[in-house]
DNA sequence: CTGGTAAAACAACGCCCTGTCGGTTATCCA
DNA sequence: TGGATAACCGACAGGGCGTTGTTTTACCAG
């Protein structure tokens, strides 16, 4: 029987082999950038035989884009009932989530938003804002699908660069305070620190 | 004469195939990622030999980041005098200009931006606004240094995506209008459109 | 206009990574 | 335990990389 769609689990080889290579991966990023690690180095870091890696994935970019969407998944399962709305008192639960989340699994967010990452795991969040947390926004305001737009870049785009650089400093704030003044910036802007 | 210093011109020549060199790279990040444009593909492209382009850059990142370079040098003489602060009024004609500048070099400043760009610009434009736009901010009021920080992390990924995706879209709006609502969105805060 | 100079073209080099084989060995799990 | 499947191994041609020495071309100061 070849496993009933895809609910059998992965065979256990490929599981730690999948899971040597991306632990390598991030231990190779820590350093360099994605675009200087070759498919060799991951696989001598891993150890695991070049031929077996071309048997998962198709290259450096690839095997990234997949953690990335594994990550956006779990981020994904964080907010399933939840979600942000205009209101503060919604919001900072959600985020304190997702905060702790991020600092748990420190390193491998730290790679994914640095500089030596690529671009497109935040173009992947914006999605997933889109798809789960704004719609209905958009659907209960009489705001205008472009307007929509603009607003969903700039929350996630600026969210995310803050968040970014709390890893980077060794998240020095506790989750809830960030995540208290993430949604102060988001929903009262910038003008409210100089009150 | 070793050309006192660096006031000389460049030779006309060196001129002409940097700017070759640069026009492909360009071109080529339209339809491809910065990590699959090899040096040989640019030398192609810009026609000249391949031991002349590492006559001048190291690979094809580092030219990247030095067209990078040279864009934020641009926007910097452009806010020479003027200054991002908290009043509105003093924002709006900045930002505006700002944006007709991008609009002017739309196809670089799209493949800049975009997920074939590498976020390195993204961080330069952030020490851009660091160092110029918001420090006199953070003197002139009594807001703790991590603090700021983490304002301008914020103030400027949000404004950038808005930019990105507007030239995206081709730049559907005025960019006086655009930069209005930037203005609002930094200042104010999302809470403002749900009136 | 001309001669010295500096840049670009050319050709060739070894090096190493890339993808992809077919065949062998080790591991899983039903 | 035995059939299946995955990982290993070795090898292959291919191609981009970075560098070098030489030749040809273009510049521009005097």
């Amino acid at each position: 029987m070849n496993q009933t769609a895809n609910n059998k689990k992965e065979d256990r080889r490929v599981r730690l082999t999948k899971l040597a290579i991306r632990e390598s991966l991030i231990e190779l990023m820590q350093k360099n950038p994605i675009s200087k690690i070759s498919v060799k180095m991951i696989c001598e870091a891993a150890d695991i035989n070049r031929s077996t890696f071309y048997a998962h994935y198709t290259d450096q970019y690839d095997l990234l884009n997949k953690i990335q969407q594994e990550v956006v998944s779990a981020i994904m399962v964080q907010i399933f009932v939840k979600e942000f709305t205009q209101e503060t008192e919604a919001t900072v639960p959600v985020l304190t989530q997702i905060l702790e989340y991020a600092e748990e699994n420190k390193a491998l967010f730290r790679v994914l938003l640095s500089e030596n990452g690529d671009s497109s795991f935040q173009d992947e969040l914006v999605l997933l804002a889109q798809q789960k947390s704004l719609q209905e926004i958009r659907e209960r305001k009489h705001l205008n699908e472009n307007m929509s737009r603009y607003l969903e870049c700039f929350a996630v785009s600026g969210c995310l660069s803050i968040i970014r650089k709390w890893l980077d400093d060794d998240c020095p704030d506790e989750p809830e305070k960030l995540a208290e003044l993430i949604t102060k910036l988001l929903f009262q802007g910038i003008s409210w620190f100089y009150r």
